[in-house]
DNA sequence: ATTGCAATGTTATATTATTGCGTTTGTGTG
DNA sequence: CACACAAACGCAATAATATAACATTGCAAT
């Protein structure tokens, strides 16, 4: 009943209870940082860059410093619990469970939003022809700048994929 | 014949004078300061960082500050003829010339090597995918970690797409 | 000549990320 | 328990990447 020690919301505790549970299976631990970290993500609809999650764990933990939360997300990424949005410096909460193949996320180049995409098919093509040119696929995240359907339904933009998909 | 204003290869310079021919077209000026970074650009093999970049050219122009190579990038990467690749934050220039649809760039997690795939059908997928969950592809640079052909010869590694493709 | 505009010069600073090193904590072993 | 070992953490400093803000220059149109 200590509310100080995990300041989340119940969804979010059982969110991160399965993660440690799943951390615990590989062999690594779910620290407590670790966790706040990770329910600071959870919590975050948009994501987050690194520094604002820093002031946020400031909140709960005053002495921490940048390698807190860097290491933190190092650990969480590697665990595939959290996905780094390159383009954008920010960090996302995978909400998809553990899965065998990359994340597509879409980045809205309008709002900034990054929806993750879970289309295994997609990814299969994309490794296969990356075979054919002899590469192997060692990737984690596929980042695809786009505008996402609300901002496209705000203000529609003539792209070059209309001429791909015949579209008017 | 003043070598010191353009010192680049006959190869590069024949390739700097069709770049600023397509500025032209489009209405932009490939400036001295953008000719030489594209250039620097285009002997580097393995793309630059900013601050690389910054190095070399103020060889040839001693006053060179970030800005310089910042703005002389912004410019270069609008014009389509540098792509950034942003899990390295590194620069390489498009040795594909124009072309309408999103590069994709194979990023090897072992030598840093970026290459770019020339695959028109695997990004007119991807766009119809992205679109038919309602988003448009707003999009100039793929970007996808993978093992490169030679450090996969060096030294394979059995990765997550040998199950989706069947390999042994 | 003056105005307008794009490009550049210049200084400073913001943002993102890491290194290095010492301390603490957890875990297994004799 | 005492010890060794490794993983995690605390902390200070700094490296690496990128932009803001404003002054200046050069050139073209009038």
């Amino acid at each position: 009943m200590n509310s100080t020690a995990t300041p989340f919301s119940a969804a979010c505790n059982a969110f991160l209870d399965l993660a440690r549970a799943g951390c615990k299976a590989r062999g690594a631990q779910l620290t407590p940082i670790r966790r706040d970290v990770l329910g600071l993500l959870h919590n975050a609809e948009n994501g987050l860059k690194a520094y604002d999650l820093l002031a946020r764990i400031k909140a709960l933990r005053a002495n921490a410093t940048p390698p807190t939360v860097y290491r933190a997300l190092d650990f969480l990424v590697e665990q595939g619990l959290v996905h780094k949005i390159e383009r954008l410096n920010q960090f996302v909460v995978c909400r998809h469970g553990a899965h065998t193949f990359p994340g597509l996320f879409m980045v809205c180049r309008r709002c900034g939003k990054v929806s993750e995409l879970h289309d295994p098919d997609l990814m299969g093509e994309l490794a296969r022809r990356a075979q054919a040119a002899g590469y192997q696929l060692d990737c984690q995240e596929v980042e695809i700048a786009s505008i996402c359907p609300d901002c496209l339904h705000a203000s529609p933009a003539q792209g070059f994929e209309q001429m791909l998909t015949g579209g008017a």
